[in-house]
DNA sequence: CATCAGTGATTGAAACCTCAACATCGCGTA
DNA sequence: TACGCGATGTTGAGGTTTCAATCACTGATG
């Protein structure tokens, strides 16, 4: 009998370093702007679906392009969506062109919700990251960032 | 009266993308470090406390210690470590020195499981960030999170 | 037209996290 | 010694996410 076995490729120390600063430096932009969306009654993920509907046609989308969207899991968008349409942030109709469809549109009060908490939130993205970044490395960010989503998906 | 009214920053389109590309990239990360580590039937946050017992004298350390170095709540630290204990993982003790405390101590089965599980773990960490990334980026990426890490916290 | 595999969305239970309240203990001070 | 504040951990309730199962509908195939 043989087992598969993996010669470990560690990580050198300047990378572990790196590496622990990204798990620090990620929960620390995350955890700032929660704190700063929780004075709206939102959450991040609340906050990037009401972005999400507001650059759609008519504020409204399908529940499965908006999922991808926020990248959250058709079941968890399905829960969260009902929250907030019981919050009346937005209401979900059927979709006339398949009948499988449901549309997600947000209502004058959840319109008026982001845009009172967007100037909050932006401010909140820049205290955590953009304004105490070098900018260049900021760019750089970007680049590493692009090319983790562009990378092929493991097997 | 008179509210305090805000004039928004908002980003420019490059700073734009730029944030967009951090929030989808850092969920692709966290997404497959967890895909690889649930099939060891741990999550994240369950393996950082491995990795930190695992670092410390006789695998041990104090609840509050380990809570600051895996940034949990102590409530969520808690629970977890009720889970882990349950499974086997780890042990609580009364600390001797302060009647307060509680030392959380890896048991030779969390030692072990921390140790098949590493090298899939570091693996993950290489496909989905180390390996994906150009080198120079890779290194103003730590400088930025350090960056964050290190800027002063909101009032 | 009948079937059937695939897609869209929801459901409910279990697992997990958050939050506020609580119990306990250490330490400084009078 | 007694008081009281601050720190350490835990608890339980309530809210959120995950996971597998399910329902409804579409489109293709025979």
């Amino acid at each position: 009998m043989q087992t598969t076995t993996i010669t470990p490729r560690w990580l050198d120390a300047e990378q572990q370093v790196i590496w622990r600063a990204f798990l620090s430096g990620t929960n620390r932009v995350f955890t700032e702007l929660d704190a700063e969306l929780r004075r709206f009654g939102l959450d991040l993920g609340e906050y990037e679906i009401l972005v999400n509907l507001s650059e759609s046609p008519d504020h409204e989308l399908r529940m499965s392009e908006l999922a991808d969207r926020v990248r959250q899991s058709r079941s968890r968008l399905t829960h969260t969506v009902g929250r907030m349409e019981a919050k009346g942030i937005l209401v979900r109709n059927a979709c006339p062109s398949d009948g499988r469809g449901v549309n997600a549109r947000l209502t004058e009060h959840g319109y008026a919700l982001l845009v009172e908490a967007a100037p909050y939130h932006v401010e909140s993205v820049r205290r955590a990251l953009v304004d105490v970044v070098d900018p260049a490395d900021f760019e750089a960010l970007g680049r590493a960032m692009v090319a983790v989503v562009d990378a092929p998906a493991a097997e």
